[in-house]
DNA sequence: AGCTCCTAAAGTGCATGCAATCTTGCACGC
DNA sequence: GCGTGCAAGATTGCATGCACTTTAGGAGCT
């Protein structure tokens, strides 16, 4: 079972192709800087995204550290960089496991999320170029062709979506808290969400570009609440329903 | 100079009398918990808090560790934890410092913050209970007491104001973003505050409070927004100033 | 005297090693 | 045959040690 963690990773090597950094080539930078780090914490966040790794799932370290041939230190950096956030939950002396929210957790956290994108939305509507506009539109033009190709990172783009949004607030701090709650999303919808009517959210988002280029935020923050309703509505949240997405009861 | 972190850690400890855990004793806890990162933190907090730390300052790792008698592993993860939270900064083979935030990014972080509170607000006027309202009316009268007595911690105490009305939000999620963001304030107006006009700032969080009892959020919102007015009206946020605070231009 | 270079001390960044703990597999007993 | 206890292997948590970088101080030169 623990092997699959590696297979996975491996899987991600072959899967996201196109890396930033391709005259990286030996991981020679022993000292100084450390972008090794950044790689592989990189490469988790994509595979929880496209949900090659689900919550409960262990980590081990001495694997994660020999998948990238990097020493135990920078694996289990990567680890607590995670742990920071939220996303990694760490049992001692058993090691590091993708959180496994609660719902009363999943509640606050859509809760929170509801209220920065309001926020971040009033934002982009007093900020946004038409440049910001056409990226929307592209990224929601992706997100159209994968999801009728069926393709398995058509949730990944559907959740970068706000990933621009937040990034077009102009305001790096508001950004950061906003990715974070993005991905912590990701990671209750792995465990809660039941069904999933995708189209007609990306639908959505193109209702929040109209909005936006409208410059009226109120518009654009209505549409938002309705998309939050339909992925909390698309979610199970009963309180009896935590464990029974336990990692034991998977379709072994 | 660096001999001053040890001093100043020093006298937070003869300062803040009141520590929760009275019967810790020796630090024996070397395997399992580790309770000690916990009391190293907060102490540091603390110490921001009432400006005994100031931005810039060099935070000793070997020093730090040798002040608190523990291994300097245990001191490095605090710095660690500090620096994802923005507090710290690190500098490549030079340590640890206190963030010295930019003006532009003090703006971003009011900015983020102003949105926060409001949306907090909202909720707090939901979700307040009774024993909420006498725990924030409490605090106030203890906010005016520190300040008529001109007492070091009233500044300690107003932050703390917030920190309840986070805490109030009865949203864990939104608590802890909202905390971290009343810190890095702090810090910003450690280095930008020009005058403080803050018996004033006691009286509109009381203010606050009332509109809160009142249940109108909307009230509660509007006296928050003058609130943050005044405080980021006492900042002087001009680019040239971010060096005049420089470390190296303390008295002496 | 002032400036520059050089050497020594201090301090950080990180990998590794060790002890404690957990887990897995097996043997023994029921 | 099934459950329990034990021992070997696996794995984590953490302190320490080492190499490298920065910094401070002084000697020598101009």
């Amino acid at each position: 079972m623990s092997l699959t963690l590696k297979a996975e990773l491996h899987e991600a090597d072959t899967m996201s192709r196109n890396e930033s950094s391709p005259s990286e080539g030996s991981i020679s930078p022993r000292r100084g800087k450390f972008p090794v780090e950044d790689i592989i914490y990189d490469r988790i966040i994509a595979l929880i995204m496209e949900k090659h790794l689900r919550p409960g799932q262990r980590l081990n370290e001495v694997k994660l550290a020999a998948a990238y041939d990097v020493p135990r230190s920078r694996a289990r950096r990567v680890l607590e960089r995670l742990k920071d956030e939220e996303i990694v939950t760490f049992e001692l002396n058993k090691g590091a496991f993708l959180s496994r929210p609660s719902a009363e957790e999943a509640r606050h956290v859509f809760e929170t999320r509801r209220h920065l994108e309001y926020a971040g939305l009033s934002l982009i509507c007093e900020r946004a170029t038409k440049g910001d506009l056409d990226v929307l539109r592209e990224h929601i033009l992706a997100e159209q062709r994968a999801f009728s190709e069926q393709r398995r990172d058509a949730n990944r783009l559907a959740g970068e979506f706000h990933d621009l949004l937040a990034q077009m607030t102009k305001n790096p701090i508001l950004e950061k808290l906003l990715i974070g709650l993005v991905r912590r999303c990701v990671l209750i919808q792995s465990v809660y969400e039941v069904e999933t009517n995708s189209l007609c959210l990306t639908s959505e988002h193109s209702q929040i570009v109209d909005a936006i280029e409208a410059k009226d935020a109120q518009a654009a923050i209505k549409v938002m609440a309705q998309h939050f309703d339909h992925i909390v509505g698309s979610l199970d949240l009963r309180e009896d329903r935590e464990r029974a997405t336990d990692v034991y009861a998977l379709p072994n």
